[in-house]
DNA sequence: TAGATTGTTAATCGATTAACAATC
DNA sequence: TAGATTGTTAATCGATTAACAATC
């Protein structure tokens, strides 16, 4: 990864960088400049940020939009396509399954696991014993989890089980995995309660 | 607000703490050292935190569990409730009202709004044109929004006219509001992006 | 008292911002 | 050339960590 000599904080803007120069038509050269006015930002950070990342920039000129997103891209992942499962075919993991922006940002949710019979229709959502021969047919090593607390832990040691290596974790708890697994905790309650702390 | 000489550094930790000393039961007291043994954090890091928010710290002793906790929760608003709407029931506004785990929080979802006449039940979806009266009598000022992103903008507008000055905004989406109005932008696939930068 | 734990003061680190030289 | 914009070097700021004094 050329991650080496992006900062943590830097390449947390990044995603914002790119959103703006392919969201508006902006013609074939976009300056740092304009990128820190449209966003806000300092102009010095974003000049210091694309210079990490691309070294492309140009004085009078600025950035070829369409060279700088291909950058961008490559260095965030977005130009390939990952592959995810979802095990929990709840509302949240249905709904989640429904969402269609995530193939912006190189992702694909293939299918969905449960455990209930009920919401099983073998074209989106399978049993959950299908898990790991699954995962590995498809070479899979992201899986969101959705499901109640009270089986989270039991339904991770299964997903471990599968080859999973990486794991966005929406119920709230705290998951033991070993060494080398990297847990993602979605808390959207604390979200909320953020933006709840922020207007006050 | 006692905000002012936090920081939002330390802030953003107080929910870890909290979680972590009403999870396990815990003796009567407890110490930094312990909690940031548990959490893996810098020791010094939590005692500054701590003490940077309670003071009610004895050496040789540490904090009494009880008292912490109420003090975190005052700090961070739990301990009074604030009602919220869902704008747009689709699955994810479905799913949002569906969880109970905003409690914890100090937060209650009362009900969802939306304008297809399908999905309304007049008691827990009611029609949008409901908003404003809603909002007015029960004072609310945060919604959080879950429809498509081609009437995000417009829906945004409802939620202002109808006294909304803190907006969850879950589609992917930029919007327009006036000053004051915070928005907190929910970006879910942003987050996945993330986890899977983070395997690699 | 001795020891564990607190709170504080100083040092370090990382990130942001400011100043400026380089260049198309 | 002049001016806009880049990239770099130095200064500032905020947060973390280290060292240590205070105390039950």
């Amino acid at each position: 990864m050329a991650k080496s000599n992006v900062s943590k904080a830097t390449l947390g803007r990044l995603p914002m960088y790119l959103e703006y120069i392919k969201s508006a038509d902006i013609g074939k050269t976009i300056s740092a400049t304009a990128i820190a006015r449209a966003l806000s930002l300092g102009e010095v950070q974003v000049r210091k940020d694309l210079n990490a990342v691309s070294g492309i920039g140009k004085p009078r000129v600025g950035y070829t939009t369409h060279e700088l997103a291909e950058k961008l891209e490559s260095i965030l992942g977005y130009d390939k396509t990952t592959h995810a499962v979802i095990v929990g075919a709840g509302k949240l993991g249905k709904a989640l399954m429904g969402y269609n922006g995530f193939k912006t940002y190189g992702l694909e949710i293939d299918c969905a696991f449960d455990s209930d019979e009920s919401v099983i229709d073998n074209s989106q959502v399978f049993h959950v014993d299908n898990l790991g021969k699954y995962c590995k047919e498809h070479d899979i090593h992201i899986g969101i989890l959705t499901v109640p607390s009270s089986v989270a832990q039991s339904v991770c040691d299964i997903m471990l089980d599968a080859g999973i290596t990486a794991i966005w974790n929406f119920a709230p708890c705290r998951l033991k995995v070993p060494d080398g697994v990297v847990i993602q905790k979605e808390n959207l309650a604390l979200s909320l309660a953020h933006l709840n702390l922020n207007t006050k």
